[in-house]
DNA sequence: CGTAAGATGAAG
DNA sequence: TTCATCTTACGG
């Protein structure tokens, strides 16, 4: 991981989730290398009662609590899966969810992966970009990031006057607070 | 064990 | 608005 990933994975959640905008998302796959920009994260911590780290260390949490740089990919209503970024000290639950991407590269692929053309709904949610990706079990969960498989490039551009904060989607707890980030521009936000 | 709910998405 | 679909976590 270079310096400056480290430096933002190192921060909590909260201050990780808008700093992760920008940064593009890269995974191999033998098929080939497919590839997005952030433009939509959620932070999730275990002082809030929305994350699944509130209620302690659990098989399936205890990725969230290593320290940042690992990977968190939990399996949701039966089909979808979320892939997460962990961030801050060892021993303390909390992650970043990758909510969207924008595509950038091996968009035939993700296609073909989503069955759909329409680029615009290709990676436009958690569960959709999982599935883009071909991340469709549990099995990346705790590894981490930065191999060859799946790594970040930083931002080509400044896009701090772009960032946007709202509550999370999704949750019935702690809906007060703005700690959904996204792109103000972007299209491909999720609906 | 039994069971309810879920950081979603697609279709009707 | 409904439903698919199944793991996880928690209670008995």
């Amino acid at each position: 991981l270079s310096d400056s990933l480290k430096k933002i994975l190192a921060k909590t959640s909260v201050e990780a989730g808008p700093l992760l905008l920008g940064w593009q998302l890269i995974r191999e796959l033998p098929e080939g290398k497919v590839s997005g920009r952030i433009v939509e994260t959620e932070a999730y911590h275990q002082s809030d009662p929305a994350s699944h780290s509130y209620r302690g260390l659990t098989k399936r949490t205890e990725s969230m609590y290593k320290e940042g740089g690992h990977l968190y990919v939990y399996f949701t209503y039966g089909i979808h899966y979320c892939l997460n970024i962990v961030t801050g000290k060892k021993g303390v639950g909390e992650a970043v969810l990758i909510r969207a991407i924008e595509p950038v590269e091996g968009i035939d692929i993700m296609k073909r992966n989503r069955n759909t053309q329409n680029l615009q709904m290709l990676t436009n949610g958690p569960g959709k970009l999982a599935q883009a990706m071909q991340i469709n079990n549990t099995q990346m969960s705790g590894q981490l990031l930065g191999k060859k498989t799946i790594y970040l490039l930083p931002p080509t551009k400044k896009i701090d006057d772009e960032i946007m904060a709202s509550p999370r989607i999704g949750i019935s707890q702690a809906t007060d607070v703005h700690w959904r980030f996204y792109l103000r521009d972007s299209s491909y936000v999720s609906k």
